[in-house]
DNA sequence: TAGATTGTTAATCGATTAACAATC
DNA sequence: TAGATTGTTAATCGATTAACAATC
């Protein structure tokens, strides 16, 4: 809330970083700690912590530090944590059942409502609680349920078509697990990218670069 | 090489990307491509990509530009990607499962040679060419096969006895998908982190406060 | 009160962009 | 040669760190 002058990038894809330190804190039972101390353990600056936490608000107390359980809420409301935001996830092959059975969406601000998949032997069986329902009737399922936001677990050449589909029954989140360009195609769409083999190959420029 | 004295991650992060459009640019036969252009395409600026590739030699050529299939192969070379890194994977879940059979390691510098699992259930089966094996067996293969790097798809809290055990045997380079900080144990293991549940809240994030 | 630690401003550092001379 | 486009230096912008007055 109030000074929310647009929080750069950099700030905010350290928020969930803060949250997960803070929660493991709060689950140790530590009630207190200064932005030294969680500078310390996080690796980072104390300036940095400060200025961080600051773009939100003063959630701490001069001469005390910060209340753990009070910021770790602060955080996830800031995140938006505490939504259930309706996902239906696309493409129930071998990542996508990963990602749906070992993910805690609840924690995470979304509820998974719904699975679709191309694979006719799949359609019928189940993820975790979740039918997987033949990627036909994406649309009727959309209009019939709320859905906020789509994971994509399909491969790069599909994107567009089924992105097309989603994009039409008024879906503009995306959780993005191939090399397709969503936003180039929607730019007012909200897209997170997950691109493990630029992941895999960064590693290997280390490990080829390690004198650097 | 030549110019090799420490570039900055935010370089080497944005190398991945450029291979995967000089390779998409490479297939679709063109064959010469200015900064400019090259820019445009990637949603970046003609500065940064100058200022990027010349950070490891001058590959282009002044009023024509780069050669497509020429820069494809340097940074191919500079990432390292024609390496054939020994890696296991460890933990043979839905997630290890779905990255060793859908990522093509041949082509972003890694082989994997083995993969191990705690479950007795999932011993003996294949992934793809890859046999399962024990945990239990981990030394014993590290001692006969040269392994240079391993791929972690294990929970948080079965990760510092596994990797106490990996870097035991020489094993430093890490593919990390758990929240576990091998850095902070290990400061000169050379470490990548998938981080999804960061990556989520960040959608989350951005779902939440849309305005900004 | 004295000590500790924040919130915030100022200084530094690094990364991105602009400009242009060099040159193919 | 003239036009195009690089490689590179200089200018700008943004992010990180340091410093310190405010205050619990």
């Amino acid at each position: 809330m109030s000074k929310n002058d647009s929080i750069s990038m950099s700030v905010i894809r350290r928020l969930p970083r803060y949250y997960r330190f803070l929660s493991e804190l709060d689950e140790q039972g530590v009630e207190r700690i200064s932005s030294t101390r969680l500078a310390e353990i996080m690796r980072a600056t104390a300036s940095q912590v400060r200025q961080d936490l600051n773009c939100f608000g003063g959630f701490g107390q001069q001469g005390y530090g910060y209340s753990v359980s009070q910021l770790r809420r602060e955080i996830q409301h800031i995140l938006g944590l505490d939504n259930q935001y309706k996902a239906i996830l696309i493409g129930a092959g071998n990542f996508g059942t990963a990602v749906a059975l070992h993910l805690n969406f609840g924690n995470l601000g979304f509820e998974l409502i719904g699975c679709f998949e191309t694979d006719k032997n799949k359609v019928g069986e189940t993820l975790g609680n979740i039918l997987v329902r033949s990627e036909e009737e994406m649309e009727r399922f959309c209009e019939n349920n709320h859905v906020d936001a789509a994971f994509l677990f399909i491969p790069r050449q599909n994107v567009e078509s089924t992105l097309d589909r989603l994009y039409r029954m008024g879906i503009k989140n995306y959780w993005n697990f191939s090399h397709y360009d969503i936003t180039a195609r929607y730019p007012d769409a909200v897209v997170e990218n997950v691109h493990l083999s630029d992941n895999l190959m960064t590693l290997c420029y280390r490990m080829t670069n390690k004198s650097d």
